[in-house]
DNA sequence: TCCAAAACGTTATGTTATTACATCCGTTGC
DNA sequence: GCAACGGATGTAATAACATAACGTTTTGGA
């Protein structure tokens, strides 16, 4: 579960999801995927979730629980922080990544002290982004 | 969509639904709770994503994203808190509802540093209850 | 080279959620 | 009383998201 600290080596299905991702401004759903890459050969929905699954056991992408999407990593440091929280943008849908160890580590506390030992966490915020506020 | 402080008048169908979260122990599907209400009357999705929207708009249930699945309310003060998380036991599949103020402004003010203003957010944290932990 | 594990292709199916449209029912104003 | 309106409902169809099952191909050691 635990991603890898070494760069691996993605195969051909996993490259194409890959760069879909990263030269995507905003998260893609599976499917929004899949149609971008009917032209590379990509006939089936499976096709791209398992390439997804691979991506996220590397580290290299994030799924948004909330909107069904996926989007690459932006953070260089992923891997080694516990939490990761998203701020999405409700009008342009941009993603920021939110990475901060004593938020991580409050948040695991209040879960302890509630009766509750966190393997893994969502965190999704809704609103705007600076650049979508002014306007 | 902030809920409302008055006690509304629940539908047939309102009271349906929230009577079947409530009396779960765990969360339960819009489509498991179609299947349990088939006796009611109930024959088709929309009668329960209905329902399921009104109550969560009268602010009685909580739709859980990361498990496409909704709960009943449990938290007596819910409507007066900007953020709750929610810790899901991976064994029990029970929840355990978390407001802290103060964990919700640290959020929604470390957002702020990162260029970002939250109007809604999603916070569930897998792991397990202390109940399942022992066992 | 040979084997095993991983990746892949394809079909079918399961699960979650919404669109569209017709009807019913309670409240308000006359 | 009753017409008009809005909210709630019933129903069918379909869209959107995800996985099961099965067989074949590729890849990377021993």
């Amino acid at each position: 579960m635990t991603p890898s600290t070494e760069a691996p080596k993605l195969t051909k299905n996993q490259t194409l999801v890959y760069r879909a991702l990263k030269s995507a401004e905003e998260p893609l759903s599976a499917y929004s995927i899949l149609d971008q890459l009917r032209d590379d050969g990509f006939r089936a929905p499976l096709q791209v979730y398992r390439a997804l699954d691979k991506l996220i056991e590397f580290g290299l992408i994030h799924r948004l629980e909330s909107i069904n999407s996926f989007v690459a990593c932006r953070h260089p440091d992923c891997g080694t922080h516990e939490m990761v929280a998203f701020a999405i943008c409700e009008s342009c849908n941009r993603v920021i990544e939110i990475t901060d160890d004593a938020m991580a580590s409050n948040l695991a506390s209040l879960a302890r002290d509630n009766g509750f030992s966190v393997s893994r966490s969502t965190i999704e915020l809704r609103g705007l982004c600076d650049a979508c506020r002014v306007h």
